[in-house]
DNA sequence: TTATTATAGACCGACCGTCGGTCTATAAAG
DNA sequence: CTTTATAGACCGACGGTCGGTCTATAATAA
């Protein structure tokens, strides 16, 4: 069956369903068939708005970073706002799942997924911590943070936080989880030079997953 | 032509070219038929040694990683070394670089292999962080280190270090890089609680680097 | 104004080369 | 003559290509 659409929307048709499968599946075990047989088109209507199935995980992770890079810029510019503050709002405003239009299901445990994994932790990394750097020097003459480094402290933070926590990688056990999550709140802290007890919001998270089970 | 070994010595041929081929193609650019012309051998006899492309890169992974960690026990064990001086030395020797065989081409900057990556840094941590850790402890029973979570710190550094200052994953700037050793030297002396400048020996590495070129 | 033609671009699916993996035959060793 | 090691033909799935079709709409003619 034939049916024409707005080319922005079917693209953006693509890219939701490549998505849910890279996310559920994995990048590789995710097969052009799959996305083509779920949006309901033909392989060279795929490949009339996409050059290769790798441009379409580039697609997703991009538009994805790019939704919180963006809330954290506008929270980095509110000019009546404390570093701590934005910190926090910026971390909240990372993750879809309460901020997005619909829950997002919580059993996707995306394993085997390095390849998404990794891309998305370096564009994060690349396109949030220049915003986060900021926030932090603003921090640090608030005299609410302390370090030589923020940038790179940024970077070592954003990384350590993303790859250790990140179900799907490591097989952690609940409490061992806990456990991380205690030990990165005073990491952060501790490199940050900010109040111990002042990141402690963080494990709001961890418990709440806990709980639901 | 029929040429036939002995069983352990074709399996490790196998495995070294896979792991040249792994690390400078990445895993999934290397195709099966690279391995058997390289090795001289047919599919049959690949297929006799291992199960799957995958089971090859774990065997490579493992490999690689347990030299490292086996030197570190040795090093960790040693009942006359202060806990700082062992640090140093677990960490010079994970490098096979200097240590091994010959020297390893440098010019391969493994591009695109999140699979290899990914799984290696999970398997050191896995097996790195329980020795460091031990040292860790011993350090602070000897008043050289002071934290709270000695484990969790290590897995840390070791996320940070591995992924932030790997050539292949990002694409930094020889200053950048150095820049974030640099840092990188002071998160670990502020994470680990130790003397600052107790741990500048790690930019040698990065000094040399730059000097080659 | 209405009918006709031309163009663009969204869409289709048969086809192709490659790749990981399987299977059976057989040479060598014991 | 049984076991072990090796060979390579073969297979199905997958990513990607390509020639061609369909349809909305703009341009043109009646």
């Amino acid at each position: 069956m034939r049916s024409i659409k707005n080319p922005e929307e079917r693209r953006n048709e693509i890219l939701d369903v490549a998505e849910m499968f890279f996310t559920t599946k994995g990048y590789s075990k995710t097969t052009i068939k799959d996305i083509l047989n779920e949006v309901g088109i033909a392989k060279g209507t795929f490949y009339y708005y996409f050059q290769s199935k790798e441009e379409v995980m580039d697609a997703v992770i991009t538009r994805f970073v790019e939704t919180g890079v963006k809330a954290a810029k506008v929270i980095a510019s509110d000019p009546n706002l404390k570093a701590p503050e934005k910190i926090f709002r910026i971390i909240m405003a990372q993750t879809p799942e309460v901020g997005g239009k619909e829950k997002m299901i919580e059993e996707l445990h995306q394993v085997d997924n390095a390849e998404m994994h990794q891309k998305s932790l370096v564009e994060t990394i690349l396109h949030l911590t220049p915003v986060l750097t900021e926030v932090i020097e603003q921090g640090i003459s608030e005299g609410a943070f302390k370090t030589p480094y923020p940038k790179e402290t940024v970077e070592f933070l954003l990384v350590g936080s993303q790859f250790l926590l990140d179900e799907g990688i490591f097989k952690w056990e609940p409490h061992d989880l806990m456990q991380k999550a205690i030990a990165l709140v005073h990491i952060i802290e501790t490199t940050l030079g900010a109040e111990p007890g002042s990141f402690a919001y963080i494990l709001g998270r961890y418990d709440q997953s806990q709980e639901g089970k």
